[in-house]
DNA sequence: CTTTTGTATATCTTTGACAATTTCACAGCC
DNA sequence: GGCTGTGAAATTGTCAAAGATATACAAAAG
């Protein structure tokens, strides 16, 4: 009873003789391997749809879905696995471990000793790339990422509303913008730097959420206006404002 | 024609201290999966015996060492590759990537397909971060670090001389500037990002040498002169012409 | 209620075949 | 000689089908 919850992007599977070529977003793709692609695709849906502990389909049930075989499918798992993501259960299924692919310091950033000037370090990063970053996102997004980064938004409200933690949903919503960069390095990047802020330094703080969360639309309407310079723009403006405020924490530690 | 360079434990070598013919007992004794025993053997294997860059035997061969099929060795090999120890080339074969299981590619970037945008983004984020690094750095040097950067420019010119290769003075040379600007997070950042560039795609070319030296001169010159403007250009100036450089190489690649 | 048994479902493994890509030697040309 | 392209060989990528093995769960037996 397993419904179609995945959009594999490759519907319109009426003829039997051939799989005419993939489909619009197949071809974009420069007839990268199937296997990464759906990994892609898997990782996408983890990242976005799934908790930890949820069961996914079967293998069989993937393949059909994914318009492929179960071989790939399973080395698909397999690489999932191996990165910490699923795991596989022999005879009972496989299930979401974590939904965030970082490892926990792959740059060594804990033994740091000043964890406020380590703050300001990272955010001196984040200024450095992720302007940029979101400025390239205003140009290269699909219609589908737009509206991935809405939804972020939306949820984080939520999430605030319910006086619930926001940190992983302000993670997604940086990469998702990373995502649609088409820089897969930044993409990569962002998640370390960012769950290193909130694991090292833990310097959230509640009347912080409200800013982000107007910001966080700032940019997002940008984007999805195409509007380069004002992505940019946005996303300094939200960069800065936290920078500061580590800036000001700093200080109030330090002359009193 | 490789020869038999993995002990599977599974042969007739006639050891009695060694386990005895258990081809088909592992699965009854162990209970463990059979790939999962493959996946231990081979991290033993790559762990001692390998050096980066070293080729695997094909997938076939290595089926029949380990008395196996090769969807389990294949499924073995993705779990190795995310793990970012091999890397899979269609077509080619399957190279070690690393043979210790501290990261080396903390980004898991070995796994991207098209190697010359890899290099593209990777010099994108370099574009982003090291001007701007630059000029702290001309602002925030000490005596003792700009005499470090003359010398890194001597000996790099030295090895050019020599015919030698100077990728690992180069690293050190933008390293050293990231330490120059006190920012630590740029300075973890900076190697990976380099070293990644030098092994995974490969795309120095030795006409580049003399623009690097010339260039790592003038980025030096400013630094030295605490001229923060003037070092943030000259390593603009260096990045974007290694940038188009690759850039060239692409349209080159696709157009004939 | 506890234990056993049976059944359905899931993953694991094997086998065989073919497609896609890379590599390399070799012939042909300037 | 040096360059080019062409085709065979080697290697990984994908697909399909079948049986083996492990787990989950419900029904039956004690």
């Amino acid at each position: 009873m397993q419904e179609e919850v995945f959009d594999t992007g490759a519907h319109f599977h009426g003829n039997a003789d051939e799989v005419p070529d993939m489909t619009d977003e197949y071809a974009k793709m420069n007839r990268t391997l199937r296997s990464a692609h759906v990994e892609d695709q898997m990782l996408d849906y983890l990242l976005r749809n799934c908790k930890p502990g949820d069961k996914l389909p079967s293998e069989f049930s993937l393949a059909e879905q994914f318009h492929t075989s179960r071989s790939t499918i399973r080395e698909v798992m397999k690489s999932l696995a191996a990165q910490g993501l699923v795991e596989i259960r022999h005879g009972s299924g496989t299930y979401v471990i974590s939904t965030s692919a970082s490892a926990p310091d792959p740059l060594h950033l804990s033994g740091h000793k000043d964890k406020y000037r380590l703050a300001l370090e990272l955010f001196d990063v984040r200024l450095m790339l992720e302007p940029e970053i979101s400025a390239m996102a205003a140009e290269l997004r699909s219609d589908r990422q737009a509206a991935e980064l809405r939804r972020y938004c939306d949820e984080t409200e939520a999430l605030y509303l319910q006086g619930d933690d926001h940190t992983d949903k302000d993670i997604e919503f940086h990469t998702c913008i990373a995502r649609c960069s088409g820089n897969t390095v930044v993409q990569a990047l962002i998640p370390v730097i960012q769950s290193a802020i909130s694991t090292f330094c833990n310097v959230t703080q509640r009347k912080l959420m409200n800013e982000t969360i107007q910001t966080h639309r700032w940019i997002t309407n940008a984007i999805e206006n195409k509007d380069p310079i004002g992505a940019r723009c946005a996303m300094t403006a939200h960069l800065a404002f936290n920078r500061d405020m580590i800036q000001k924490m700093i200080r109030a530690r330090k002359e009193p």
